[in-house]
RNA sequence: GCGGUAGUAGCUCAGUUGGUAGAGCAUCAGCUUCCCAAGCUGAGGGUCACGAGUUCGAGCCUCGCCUACCGCUCCA
């Protein structure tokens, strides 16, 4: 029995042997944590967005799509708060190899020497009971007097250096302090560096004159400084959202396990605006709606689970995730959060506009709450392969590996093969591509057994496979044969179309979720 | 980012103490026409991840570097 890890790694490869998932600029060796999907992959990628989009769009009439840029003003993330909470000064200590936030190692330090100041006050209290006077204490007891006098120095010291990003000085300030590591207890630092999570590029071809501007790392925000375009132009009225598909980027220092965590992916979010008060309800609201639109995949119930924040962010009063059972345990594919009214108040208080919404039938203005859904399209992506993937052991002690994707997804949705390659099949094959190629995404195949060719589309998970005999030529019959089991069916051509219409078509799952 | 392990054809691997690369499968062409892969014939495909060094000579030794996996760390 094959671990976990290594029907993982047999996934990665199966992906990449299939044309699904690719090393990004693999000739020159490639660039560490990014790939590129490959002609299946992208198939199966953009039923996904269709999937999403179509279920937000179509199912809410009240929801509404955009598809802002990836550049936006500087002052955007300034505003979101990505700007200082994605800036963090790391130092490494060099022998127990432990990373550290140079910041708080001296905030650490700075508590120390209040923890002694405090310890001198309490035993002086103890010493004089009720007489002790103790602002006149810390004003003439020497030993305090020191303390204070170094700690006010030490954090004036360290303003500064944090003020003017001086990473040297932040160093120095650990070394003169005789800062230590609490696991290998020495003082042996490397040089203090700036992570910035996100991406930066300049904007303007002239040396001067160019201004620093980012990669998004997140959509939301996109959606957020369109909120009163989308409302007053679509009349849009409270409850309603915003749906957005898109790339985002993030300097990850660590990117592991395929596409679950990559430098450059994809969101789909929606930012659903209520009355202030309500948000819990919609909270909750979206909260099942999402799983649903999960489990309607039919990939199996057991594998989801809602893991809810204990520690919020400042700027949520609930929030979720929805993760998924991967090959390496649970993991976070969408999260859904009630942002409260930050986003919206922060833009309008660094751009100087009213950001707000008049609520005629009350006749006041107010600014809306908002829950967000967003999913990882590369996350939900590998949650989908992860459990499509399958190797079978076959009656006749044969095997086979088969991708049972939900045939929604699956990116070819029919193989056309004529048994042979001779007495007009062919010819009758390229007929019933035509039939259908303008409306699914077919393949035809000729070459090799029809066993072979069969194991193909399994391996790319095909759910139909279309046989064209000599009988065809006779009673204008195909053979379908079924990817999961296998069987085959006698169908009249005339009939093939709606067959391939039933398997690509979103409407029964649709119909599912919106019960 | 740190430490460990690895990298030879599309895939899985072989390659003897350093003597200028092999197999199977896959691919392509042809034959075969068989409804659940692995019949026959032929062909293409590798500057041995990349870059230096040692050597008369490096897939093999040394250093650097890239990428992946595992552990730590970080992020959410």
């Amino acid at each position: 029995m094959a671990t976990q890890e290594e029907v993982f790694k047999k996934i990665i490869a199966h992906c990449k042997e299939y044309g699904f998932v690719f090393p990004s600029s693999e000739i020159y060796d490639g660039l560490s944590a990014v790939y590129d999907y490959g002609q299946n992959g992208v198939e199966l990628k953009n039923n996904i967005k269709q999937y999403w989009w179509n279920a937000m769009t179509r199912l809410h009439s009240n929801i509404v799509g955009i598809d802002a840029a990836i550049f936006m003003h500087p002052t955007t993330w300034k505003a979101s708060g990505h700007v200082d909470a994605f800036n963090d000064p790391l130092i490494d200590n060099k022998d127990s190899k432990k990373r550290y936030r140079a910041d708080v190692l001296i905030e650490e330090q700075l508590a120390k020497i209040d923890d002694k100041i405090n310890k001198e006050v309490e035993k002086a209290r103890k010493r004089f009971g009720d007489s002790f006077d103790e602002a006149m204490f810390r004003q003439t007891n020497e030993r305090v007097m020191e303390h204070i006098q170094k700690r006010e120095a030490l954090h004036e010291r360290f303003a500064k250096a944090m003020n003017d990003n001086d990473l040297a000085e932040l160093r120095q300030i650990i070394v003169d302090e005789k800062i230590v590591c609490p696991i290998s207890g020495t003082c042996n630092w490397t040089d203090v560096r700036q992570f910035n999570l996100m991406f930066t590029t300049e904007m303007g071809s002239t040396a001067e004159g160019t201004m620093k501007v980012y990669l998004r790392p997140e959509t939301a925000q996109g959606i957020f400084v369109n909120f009163l375009n989308v409302q007053k132009t679509g009349r849009m009225k409270i409850p309603f959202g915003i749906a957005q598909i898109g790339k985002a980027f993030r300097n990850e220092i660590v990117a592991r396990q395929f596409v679950f965590r990559m430098k450059e992916f994809e969101q789909m979010e929606m930012q659903f605006f209520v009355q202030p008060g309500e948000e819990l309800k919609w909270f909750e609201y979206w909260k099942q709606f999402r799983l649903k639109w999960h489990k309607a995949l039919g990939l199996g119930d057991e594998k989801y689970r809602f893991h809810d924040h204990d520690k919020l962010a400042h700027y949520a009063n609930a929030a979720t995730d929805i993760e998924f059972l991967m090959p390496f345990g649970f993991k976070e594919v969408e999260g859904i959060h009630s942002r409260t009214d930050f986003d919206l108040s922060q833009h309008a208080k660094y751009s100087n506009k009213k950001i707000e919404y008049f609520d005629a039938e009350k006749g006041e203005s107010y600014t809306p709450y908002v829950i967000e859904t967003s999913i990882g399209v590369d996350r939900m992506f590998l949650s989908i392969v992860c459990s499509s993937y399958k190797e079978e052991a076959l009656a006749d002690g044969e095997s086979r590996v088969v991708l049972s994707l939900p045939a929604v997804l699956a990116p070819i949705k029919a193989c056309i093969m004529p048994l042979v390659r001779k007495d007009g099949l062919p010819e009758k094959a390229q007929e019933v591509l035509n039939m259908l190629k303008y409306d699914f995404k077919v393949a035809y195949d000729e070459k090799d057994s029809i066993g072979k060719r069969y194991r193909r589309q399994d391996a790319i998970g095909t759910p139909l496979c279309i046989t064209i005999d000599h009988d065809t030529l006779q009673d204008n019959c195909v053979t379908i044969r079924n990817r999961d089991t296998m069987q085959q069916e006698r169908v009249p051509i005339a009939e093939v179309y709606a067959k391939v219409a039933k398997e690509a078509s979103f409407s029964e799952i649709y119909k599912k979720i919106a019960d």
